[in-house]
DNA sequence: TTTACAAATCGGAATCATTACGATATAATG
DNA sequence: CATTATATCGTAATGATTCCGATTTGTAAA
């Protein structure tokens, strides 16, 4: 998923594309990791183009929603990062910076065997620690 | 993890035995599955007995750093269970009522494999769903 | 290109979970 | 049973997120 994909779709979708919905596409398709609403704010503010909390937190939720950011919870804020829909997969998250490395393994095919009378409508697998960048910093 | 065990740890680690922290750990020992810090406080104001949020978080940290209770990041609130030490393993977790079922399977080795530079210090592996009771409901 | 209007933004107030604080109470030890 | 460090209490403060009324802006039709 790219900037230009995701103004596709929020117009395919009757959504209006506005300057501040642009700055955040852009934002997160530049990071590739988890970032906060914070993150971005704090982002924007050095750029001289901050804007409400309100709208971010409202785009942030209709990006999910579109399926155009994916979301985690981490030590009580919610993380965002540009959702790679291509194929089905987890990640390792740096706990300093924040950044993502792709782990292409999923063990739900044996655990939903094991699961037959749940009704499972999703999962989590993350892998935490601290990236090879950050270890040398 | 039991009540018994758990006192016997706190007296170990020179924690002092009170009967807040006594309530709390039978309200774990007696729910299986992730709890909030609320599900905790309404459950002991219904029986007359409800104690300061201070104490509540202040005890729901100390249990986790002691290893009484595990914990996961829910909705934007922090949720903790009983800790089952005694096997590395992972849970299916109900959406409505919270309670878990136990998955005795970890991908973990065949991902160590992958991440040889990565420091990694933990992971989370969970299933969302309902479970058999809640459908029937 | 202008107009019209639904949709989006803004700033600030409100809410929810969580943490901090000073005063009081209490478990553990001698 | 006296001492004292530790825990609790009630409340105020914090941090993330949501809500709200007023204003602005993209979009589509005239």
């Amino acid at each position: 998923m790219d900037v230009k994909q995701a103004i596709q779709l929020l117009q395919n979708e009757g959504y209006k594309v506005t300057k501040p919905r642009e700055n955040m596409l852009y934002y997160f398709e530049e990071e590739d990791g988890y970032r906060t609403a914070k993150d971005f704010m704090l982002f924007t503010e050095e750029n001289y183009e901050s804007m409400s909390f309100d709208t971010v937190y409202r785009n942030l939720h209709l990006y999910h929603s579109l399926g155009i950011l994916e979301s985690t919870d981490l030590d009580g804020e919610k993380h965002f990062r540009m959702n790679c829909m291509t194929d089905h997969h987890h990640h390792f998250i740096c706990k300093d910076c924040g950044n993502t490395k792709k782990i292409p393994i999923c063990p739900m095919g044996e655990i939903e065997e094991m699961l037959t009378d749940y009704d499972i409508e999703g999962h989590k697998l993350e892998v935490y620690g601290v990236c090879p960048l950050c270890q040398s910093a």
